[in-house]
DNA sequence: GTCCTTCATCGATATCCATCGATGAAGGTG
DNA sequence: CACCTTCATCGATGGATATCGATGAAGGAC
């Protein structure tokens, strides 16, 4: 599993001339961004306010089988954007803190 | 062809829950900016400051067929994102003032 | 009128991805 | 030890999409 090097892309996007490889970087987050269902999970993180959050509470939010939820909190993870901590059985997500606001910054006129 | 009531899906992520009509327009325009052809149209946009930027000038610098450039473009035309406007023969590219000032807002904290 | 340029659309193709059920690993309980 | 719960991964499948070449429409030049 790579392990991430967050958003060190996010030159503003207004600056100057995007190059390849920080194109495909900010591609990749945008990516793990353009899902309704992940969408919604990091709406539910933000809203847990730093608390993390277990897998088995996604699943009946969000409405998915557990498969499919794991795929989608580990896309999130590749991008930089949520951390996984295992307790007993259970996986609990946070948001890493600034990976938003990184995002947020690239789009700053 | 859809006219665009551009994002006012956008209530900050951090807010309530996420509605699934707003998580689906969302998903929308982040589709949208979530390709690495895509972005660099932005990133040219946004360099241009607001002066319309023609088809054949993307192009080149994309290194992409015509109609695949078309096909970019009708994405974030679709999105809200830029603007069409047709002289002659030609159709020049602006971006919608303000849309890019919406996506930037729904990742306030 | 004929030509040329610019572009949007169509059709095909190849790749990517969201979803699921099944499986097995890891940890807890007895 | 056996059993249950939680989860990550695997394999398959259906649907989306990035790309291209070909086609034709629309405008300008002649």
């Amino acid at each position: 599993m790579t392990e991430l090097p967050v958003i060190n892309c996010c030159t503003p996007l207004a600056g100057s001339s995007l190059e390849e490889r920080q194109a495909a970087e900010l591609e990749g987050v945008m990516k793990a961004l353009a899902d309704r269902q992940r969408l919604r999970i990091v709406n539910m993180l933000l809203r847990a306010e730093g608390q993390a959050v277990c897998v088995c509470e996604f699943e009946p939010f969000l409405g998915l089988s557990q498969a499919t939820v794991s795929h989608h909190l580990k896309v999130l993870a590749e991008a930089g954007l949520v951390e996984r901590e295992g307790r007993g059985t259970r996986s609990y997500f946070t948001l890493v803190p600034g990976a938003l606001d990184s995002v947020r910054d690239v789009f700053a006129s």
